[in-house]
DNA sequence: ACAGAAAAAACAAACGTTTGCGACAATTTT
DNA sequence: AAAATTGTCGCAAACGTTTGTTTTTTCTGT
């Protein structure tokens, strides 16, 4: 079946493309009477506008770009659910691209998306190799690049991301609360800008507020060595009271160890977290943890998005504000 | 800045737009040292290829449609992982819309990917609710759709699925060797096919095969309802020493349930779900499940799709077997 | 009844490709 | 030497829209 076009519409009508056109697009010139007749026929033949031959004629997509390094991961698919309904109810449709924290894959996936015109992206960076070349690329195009959550430190970008610092140092304000006396802190991947900034607002925070309390500082790059740090430091003999998960995944493999030991939670030990919350309610009892929300996040990053493709450039850094969830584990 | 053109091309190099546009993909017609030259000033100028002017001439817009209820899941997203890449290797880019378990939004989607032409659609019905005559629409219009996970029952169409039966049969075969005597058997919403197969399917091998073993079964629509069941059951004085999960969400209830009783797995009771494996593995020790890979599953339908676009239509159901996992519940 | 204005509709060009066909030279064949 | 073949390349139409301009039709007021 051969799809129906203005054209067709237009010969079974007895009318001009352009009439046709605009009668669709109720454009003033057109009459009521012909109006009614070409949308009769329109929807009886159910007429579909051809959004290709659309936007090489407006040369306007409509169509958003999303890189994430996967989408497989709690805090990434509530930001993309988060665009896509917004998208969605903006007109614009999604084209979703994973790199696999593999910057070969960001590059093919950035061309697939110059290639269809985007309209814009958002683009999360893959890994700490910042090839930041082919985002200017974009922008020179005209192409609005909106960086989320892992974000390039050059400020000629729009970003967008969580308050990193203010999180890690709410979750310090409820150890010291709790009066914690011995404290494991585990922190994410070096390497990534995210870890260090919340590790030193954290760093800083407890040694200028609560120098007396004794923390112990870790990174742990996987649950599993997570899971391990948490052992040997359950075994030693000055056992930490409190234990704060830069991420998910690091909460992960401390609870792992937590349930294996048998340790009492919060009565033996705190255990605070900093998550979008989903990991956090699976365990008895829930894990308190500051609220970083993809969701809101998405939400922002949806505007700013729409600003710079309507009004030019505004290119400035936006952080989204935490706020702690109280579980029964501190 | 503006975009380069095969007409700016061939302005700079004195030639036809023709002459370039077929030196660009190495035609026989051209020659080498042509060839040569405009790949070195596409290359310099970085030309992109306009995909819709490609699509609008050749009418094949090398983008695949994916709807799901929601992106925020674990099943579904690995699914998507597994498209996209296949995707990406084959040369088509994805689009990917939720329809948030709304049949309106679902529609919408749709119309979405027919204004974009996309070439396919991975559809996983939303509800119960079985729309069909859009699916049809788009068969009718030679855009093959592909089923998964929540297929319809016509099988006028292509479908995916996991091997439910099996699935439910595989994890009963587990909790007879076993040897339990009582066991506790939670299911999902009633409504969805899905359940049913898994229910039935497992309620007739545990007869068949077992009947001396006392199953309760039940349903349980959320996290929540699953919990309180795990509970109210293990306070019986006859408490089930196994308990089955037909999914995550259950397993997700009932865990918290047992962590908050403190029941001991696996000498206590007995835990065994249908997972793709991710929350099984929160745990200590890790619940043992039946493996259902949405990654699997993903690259099955990938398959189907790429068949039905160039071989015409291959109306079949296909289902993915799956495995056990041994983790230390059981 | 007629000029002039307003309303309604048609014309045509453009967006960036692809591709069948024809043009022209250089080379080979008879 | 004429004819046929081959190698390179250009012409032009087409894909389905949008939109500025022009043409045709209809409606005013006098």
């Amino acid at each position: 079946m051969t799809n129906t076009t203005l054209k067709l519409l237009a010969q079974q009508l007895q009318l001009s493309i352009s009439t046709v056109s605009r009668a669709l697009k109720d454009h003033p010139d057109i009459s009521a009477s012909t109006k009614a007749k070409v949308n009769a026929l329109a929807q009886s033949l159910d007429y579909e506008p051809n959004a290709y031959a659309i936007q090489l004629r407006t040369q306007n997509s409509k169509i958003l770009g999303v890189i994430v390094p996967a989408i497989s991961n709690l805090f990434y698919d509530s930001f993309i659910a988060a665009i896509e309904e917004e998208s969605r109810n903006n007109g614009y449709a999604l084209m979703i691209l994973q790199s696999s924290h593999n910057p070969e894959n960001e590059l093919d996936n950035l061309k697939i998306f110059r290639q269809n015109r985007v309209s814009g992206v958002f683009a999360c960076l893959s890994s700490s190799a910042e090839n930041l070349e082919v985002y200017k690329k974009m922008n020179d195009r005209d192409i609005p690049v909106v960086f989320f959550d892992i974000v390039p430190k050059d400020n000629h970008f729009t970003k967008v991301r969580m308050a990193d610092e203010r999180c890690a140092i709410m979750a310090a304000e409820k150890i010291i609360k709790r009066n914690a006396k011995k404290v494991l802190a585990l922190f994410g991947d070096e390497g990534l800008s995210i870890t260090q900034k919340r590790k030193s607002a954290f760093q800083k925070f407890m040694h200028d507020f609560a120098p007396k309390i004794h923390c112990s500082f870790a990174n742990a790059a996987s649950s599993r060595e997570a899971e391990e740090l948490m052992k040997k430091s359950a075994i030693k003999s000055q056992k930490p009271d409190t234990v704060f998960c830069m991420t998910d995944e690091i909460l992960i493999g401390v609870m792992k160890a937590i349930q294996e030991l048998e340790i009492k939670v919060p009565s033996e030990i705190g255990v605070i977290g900093i998550s979008n919350g989903f990991i956090p309610n699976l365990y008895y009892p829930h894990i308190s943890y500051v609220e970083t929300s993809g969701h809101e996040l998405g939400k922002l990053a949806f505007i700013q998005m729409l600003a710079n493709i309507k009004g030019g450039k505004t290119l400035t850094e936006l952080t989204v504000d935490a706020k702690y969830v109280e579980g029964g584990s501190m």
